[in-house]
DNA sequence: TTGGAATTCAAACAATGGTTTGAAAAAAGG
DNA sequence: CCTTTTTTCAAACCATTGTTTGAATTCCAA
């Protein structure tokens, strides 16, 4: 309940969370950490009993902003007609692209675990992903009504797919020999391209 | 020229592609590479100049081979429709998600690559990917005659990334709560289904 | 104001990392 | 066979890492 140990907290907090999501766990030292967020070495064992503490507190945080931004979506999304339910949740996806934003940070946190989940991780999915996989599969199965329980789950996965190689390849893609500029109109056309395949691809399911 | 030392040199590479692929590269220790090749810890420096150079020269060589096996089955892709073609194309992609080959090991190598980086595979992309990218582009512009170039550039990458959400999150995938075996006949059936979307999708391009 | 708890701090610790060293062993060439 | 070069080896070196320590400081309630 002490207000200058959670300001520490806090600074700590969001230091490791840039730079986690910038080199990862391992390419992070917690001399880097203390560095940017101006506290004392000690601080982190102090607050988070070690590196590993801090990291899970900060996967945690991300994971729950996470999943409140798309749960807070999923309402008015239920409203739409299922195109424009689809468009809304690829711009929502392909939204990192551009700025670096607190959505796009937490983004690149995950991206980290993909290669190689760290057990901390994986709790976590296990525990909270569910709801979120439930939207994208809700939203498939206004596409595919009928379809059985294993094609709307592939669906599902694919669908989140869609824009992750876009998201992940940023960088490497900016720069030659693809050169691709990722202005806000170009996120728009793109939303609008990977929806038109989309919808034409479920659309026929043979 | 010399024969003893060549060996060594292979025990090296070979160790280091393993190690590189399921730990990444700071995940990789000297001394774990030089304990599974059966060597001494110097060899390392002695024969690639260090750590650095011994992975720029494993990432050349899975590159190498890489488009290597890629162009090989480039020409076969011609003689078929593209319907086919289409589908070996995404069945090649899939492979990975089985076995522990050569290949799966040169992808893994590669999917560390795509969340940072290194100058390394960033020079070689940019020398080297262009054949890679010119097939699938191939492939996409017999979906879509006179379609402009930004939209086949981005078309290709699209299809690229259809398969990488399997690959990258295969471990992730195959544990609760989605739990997805990923045997023999679920690939065939994956790359079928996902062909399938990709057809229906680029078939009708509004 | 004061006393005890919470927090900060500089310094040191222990472990691990990549690299270097200099001598010993092996191989190659004459 | 002897010399020269190449290759191996055990050990040490040095930088960096996460963590611990114990004293100093700050905070807050009594």
């Amino acid at each position: 309940m002490t207000r200058p140990s959670e300001v520490t907290r806090e600074r700590i907090m969001k230091a490791a969370e840039r730079l986690f999501a910038e080199r990862g766990y391992d390419g992070t030292s917690i001399r880097a950490i203390v560095a940017k967020a101006r506290v004392n070495q000690a601080a982190i064992n102090y607050h988070f009993e070690g590196k590993d503490g801090l990291y899970r507190e900060v996967l945690r945080a991300a994971f729950r902003a996470m999943t409140e931004d798309q749960l807070a979506h999923a309402a008015e999304t239920k409203a739409m007609s299922r195109e424009e339910a689809l468009y809304a949740f690829l711009r929502r996806q392909l939204h990192p692209l551009m700025g670096r934003d607190e959505y796009s940070r937490h983004m690149r946190i995950f991206n980290w675990e993909t290669v190689r989940p760290t057990p901390v991780f994986r709790a976590l999915l296990s525990e909270e992903a569910a709801p979120f996989m439930g939207l994208a599969a809700d939203l498939i199965a206004r596409f595919m009504p009928g379809a059985d329980r294993r094609t709307i789950t592939v669906a599902s996965i694919w669908l989140m797919g869609q824009c992750s190689v876009f998201l992940r390849n940023r960088e490497t893609l900016a720069q030659p020999p693809v050169g691709l500029v990722l202005d806000d109109a170009m996120v728009d056309w793109l939303s609008q391209q990977i929806g038109n395949w989309v919808v034409g691809g479920l659309g026929r399911p043979v």
